[in-house]
DNA sequence: TCTAGATTGTTATGATCTATAACAGTAATG
DNA sequence: CATTACTGTTATAGATCATAACAATCTAGA
């Protein structure tokens, strides 16, 4: 950086105002989610989890038994996106592809034991992201940003 | 629909449990982030723009004579993927890119009369799209949302 | 029961978005 | 004046995402 940057955007010439853009929640909300998301595929790379596929381990986890369309829903992607996302799961041991009884079109997802344990560190990496990323915020304003957040989404549930 | 779904959760066995993620930030970040932008985008196709080639024009009309560089910059965008969207605007006459008399190499980013009414325009349009997206929200609540998510990015700027 | 329509997982494909590397022209620096 | 840095640009590859089409299977109505 051979050219020093002014301190004072009110006498720095080169300074872009973007206070037309800042004072917009969905161009906050872009902006935001892209630094966040950035920072934690880091956080998950180590483990080999892209961001995606984590929630999915997580829903696979928690609801063990579930089928690829209903996963499908609740992480708001194509079934078809997903099939990737669940091969490569399967691939690496974290979770199996069952067959359903009563629907032979259908897979049940079941996580294996090192899924659980891959579960439990992501979960572990993430939250420690999350700590560090939020550590100047009080617990009450992450829960306030939460809630705020599901609120914009939830009209559209 | 030749399925109903089943109200209460608790009670449905198809329902997909997403509390895990549903406490981290990111997460919530990302999914409203996508349905907003999705929305946004709606908004701004008549106008024949995309999120970023708003974003561009209103920076452009807010600091008329800026440079690409400082342009890809304040928008958080690499250099040569902005050149496209400055092609787009100039194409479409919203834009002209004048030269610099000092710097050979730099353009001088200038609205047209049309690009400043289709700023308008445009403002107004996401204006109101905000309004019709945070219908159910006070005042203090959006300058509440947009506070927090400009510490969470802060940190990082 | 039988048939038409719907659903499940899958593959293939194209559109969009983004980051990186390399380049010529120009400016700044020592 | 020579080296280094910067500007806009092009080309390119990777990632992400939505859509269409398909075979196998299930469901529902005649």
């Amino acid at each position: 950086m051979t050219r020093a940057a002014k301190a004072d955007p009110h006498t720095d010439p080169d300074h872009v105002s973007d206070h037309t853009l800042r004072d917009l929640a969905g161009y906050n909300l872009r902006r935001t989610s892209q630094i966040v998301q950035a920072d934690l595929a880091k956080t998950l790379e180590p483990l080999g989890l892209r961001m995606i596929t984590f929630a999915a381990l997580v829903l696979i986890v928690d609801n063990a038994g579930v089928r690829q369309t209903r996963l499908a829903n609740a992480l708001a992607i194509e079934r078809s996106n997903l099939v990737l996302i669940v091969d490569d799961l399967e691939q690496r041991g974290l979770i199996q592809r069952t067959q359903v009884p009563t629907d032979r079109r259908a897979y049940a997802l079941v996580p294996t034991d090192a899924g659980r344990d891959m579960y439990a560190r992501a979960l572990n990496a993430v939250h420690a992201h999350e700590a560090a990323l939020l550590n100047n915020f009080e617990a009450s304003e992450i829960a306030t940003l939460i809630s705020l957040l599901k609120r914009v989404e939830a009209p559209r549930a």
